[in-house]
RNA sequence: GGAGAGGUGACCGAGCUGGCUGAAGGUGUGCGCCUGCUAAGCGUAUGUAGGUCAAAAGCCUACCGAGGGUUCGAAUCCCUCCCUCUCCGCCA
């Protein structure tokens, strides 16, 4: 959410931004809603101050036992009038909510500018592509030989996206989750959490999913609440309407969950396979920051989920989401492609974001500083990493001629834990 | 799911036979005084949001879990919902 007095004084901005980011939010609307709030605001106040203070002159009479009727017939117009006008400003209270809800983030300084991720700017790669003497498999075909997943069965007991692993195809998908945890434990210094799987329609508008995305999410009509496509919806509202302290800050907390999106629109788009799923597995980090220290933060997480992709030796590269490609919420993101030698393919495997003060705006998470004022705290948060795509970059990177899988060092330990 | 108790400021806790309560008292915190130091003590200040204002001060309005209602007037009375605790039932 964006300040609406910063709102009133920069509508050009709003509007700018709107457009960059190919929302279809009304600006308009929300300055004459903004406009006539404020004025049954006014005269309402100005009614609750002349009953306020006849009530004084009641109250005083009564106690000295003295006539107060012509006072009491007098506010009974007056109240008759607040009423009504109570009616008009809480209809436009709530026009107005609504309408802030749907102004997008403003992106930032120096995110290029476009309507779609073809304006994406790559800026580095990192990593080589190994090279093969054979001919390479997909995921799905390597999987398959190995045994790793069972789809048809997925597919059979929920739909097709829900994907089954099976016997090392599960173990392997464990042990990149525990991995990816504890690297960010400990070498990177994160909290961790496990975190509620179904949220309710409050959390979800805090973050910002809600009321843009209700369609891509599964929801359980019964308790209103919400499966969470990502753990960013619970984790960055443990803090909802709380007042933390500038010395608390930073936090960072990381977590695996599930997560899950109905991907509505998107059927029949890179189907294959664990490329685009109902049902995945995600490990998150997500930080509380003061505002002058978010942008260092972004860096800083931008190199912590770099960082899983270099202990599995991954070739990737890393882009700037343009405004058009940025989420609702978002002031500046970028995103990490792991290669896919065998899909001949870069795959998203990581988003990293800067929300700035927009969802702690929304979620109503503030911060006292040194001075004691009150402030809203910025939130970030990036994956560290998903994991379907990641397991393709690894089955695919590290299939070999006879079609067995040789994976990387990093991970073996765990794979071979005992017990 | 059933029965009961309760939700007040950073925290504890009064008020709940409606008006003088933005809210006693205490704790904590800020500032000042006092004091070899610390502790104790004394004084004083200390909520958030909106409006008015160039700004500050001041003033006005709202907020005692949320939303409605009764009333000239509600933290106080009534209704609905949410949450917490205790007991019972069910259950991994």
């Amino acid at each position: 959410m964006i300040d609406i007095k910063y709102i009133r004084a920069n509508p050009d901005i709003i509007r700018e931004a709107i457009r960059n980011k190919n929302e279809k939010a009304d600006l308009d609307a929300l300055l004459s809603a903004d406009e006539e709030r404020r004025r049954l605001q006014y005269q309402f106040d100005n009614l609750k101050a002349q009953q306020n203070s006849v009530s004084q002159i009641i109250a005083t009479k009564k106690r000295a036992r003295e006539d107060a009727a012509a006072e009491i017939a007098e506010m009974g117009k007056v109240a008759a009038e607040i009423k009504a006008i109570q009616a008009d400003l809480s209809q436009a209270n709530a026009l107005m909510d609504r309408l802030m809800l749907t102004i997008p983030n403003i992106p930032e300084e120096g995110v290029p500018i476009g309507l779609d991720e073809s304006l994406n700017e790559v800026i580095r790669h990192e990593g080589e592509p190994l090279n093969y003497d054979f001919e390479l498999k997909d995921h799905l075909d390597i999987a398959e030989a190995n045994r790793l997943l069972d789809l048809p069965r997925g597919a059979k007991i929920s739909g097709s996206g829900f994907p089954i692993y099976s016997g090392f195809g599960a173990r392997l998908e464990r042990c990149i989750i525990n991995f990816m945890l504890e690297y960010h434990l400990q070498k990177h210094g994160y909290t961790e959490l496990m975190v509620p799987l179904a949220v309710n329609r409050k959390a979800m508008t805090g973050t910002g999913q809600l009321p843009k995305l209700e369609e891509d999410m599964y929801h359980i009509a019964e308790d209103d609440l919400f499966l969470i496509p990502t753990a960013e919806v619970p984790v960055t509202n443990i803090y909802a309407d709380e007042v933390l302290s500038y010395k608390d800050l930073p936090k960072k907390f990381v977590a695996y969950t599930p997560c899950f999106r109905r991907e509505a629109g998107s059927y029949g788009k890179d189907t294959r396979g664990l490329q685009r799923l109902h049902q995945f597995n995600k490990v998150e980090m997500v930080r509380f920051v003061q505002p002058e220290d978010s942008q260092a933060a972004l860096d800083e997480m931008l190199q912590d989920a770099e960082d899983i992709l270099k202990a599995f030796g991954l070739h990737y590269r890393v882009l700037s989401l343009c405004s058009g490609d940025l989420s609702f919420a978002s002031q500046r993101t970028y995103d990490l492609e792991v290669w896919a030698p065998g899909s001949q393919k870069y795959l998203e495997v990581s988003s990293v974001s800067n929300f700035g003060e927009f969802q702690a705006r929304r979620a109503n998470i503030r911060y006292k500083d040194a001075e004691g004022k009150l402030r809203h705290l910025h939130t970030l948060n990036g994956s560290g990493v998903a994991t379907p795509r990641l397991m393709i970059a690894l089955l695919e990177t590290y299939q070999q001629a006879d079609g067995s899988l040789k994976l990387p060092e990093a991970i073996r330990p765990w794979l071979e834990l005992k017990i």
